[in-house]
DNA sequence: CATACTGTAACAATAGTTATTACAGTACAA
DNA sequence: TTGTACTGTAATAACTATTGTTACAGTATG
């Protein structure tokens, strides 16, 4: 983590939140972000795991929210696409120091508590709040 | 990023400040946190350009901190190792797509307002804060 | 001048991320 | 009932980022 899935599916909410009265196709979702189309599946793959959006397979199918774009905060979107909190990575320190051997514990609780946080940040926008800027 | 640095970086200011009245070698570091001293020495060159270390060169030498632990606020520590704020990631939408030509700027907004959040909250424990739940 | 360090560069190895290809499954519509 | 246009998903390749390794010049010390 750090990647561009939070972009990417921000992006996709975002087109589908602002041309909701019809269903978007993956290739369509794709030119805009300038990714390859089997990358939009996946991820929407994902955000459909999360009810964020609903599909319809076959001819004319394609996608749609799966809830008011005003239930979908930004923090479950980011949830969705990354469990690993911010700053999560550590290392592998030595247990026979012993700073090493609790370093990990206490950086853990500080990463929680960032991450608690920023993720309240997020919380606070919608994918309807974000949409807006759009029009 | 989401690298290690962050947590590599906190590991070495906590043993200069633990181990304050010494000078700590880079393998002695390196050997708590179990990564080669070259690693070690590498991210001690960037923590010294932000003047959080000073160094000794020579038979002898080693590493101190640069200046008092309660001075070292965390958000400092994490700008030193990471210029791009979290989430930074965006993709290269498409410009000829009028949402994908606005996004990166909304994304930059967004990420730029959590990222304050986030180092506000980090502003508020020093090195000393982190260092004394060691003792 | 031998020794024990730091500073730094060049490069190798590993891991993480994204792109590509392919194709089975599904719905629609003639 | 068959062609068409989609989704769903797996396999895998390409790329990028991160970390590790080696090497050695530079420096202070005794």
């Amino acid at each position: 983590m750090n990647n561009g899935r939070f972009a990417t599916a921000l992006h996709i909410l975002t087109l589908l939140e602002i041309k909701k009265e019809e269903l978007l196709s993956s290739e369509f979702i794709a030119n805009s972000i300038n990714v390859n189309s089997a990358v939009v599946r996946k991820e929407i793959g994902n955000l459909r795991a999360h009810k964020f959006i609903e599909s319809k397979e076959g001819k004319g199918g394609g996608y749609t929210l799966g809830k008011p774009a005003s239930q979908i905060h930004l923090s479950e979107v980011y949830k969705s696409v990354n469990e690993t909190p911010l700053l999560g990575r550590s290392n592998d320190p030595n247990p026979d120091c012993p700073i090493g051997k609790q370093i990990n514990g206490h950086l853990k609780e500080l990463f929680t508590a960032a991450d608690e946080t920023f993720l309240k940040q997020l919380g606070k926008i919608t994918v309807r709040d974000f949409a807006k800027k759009f029009k």
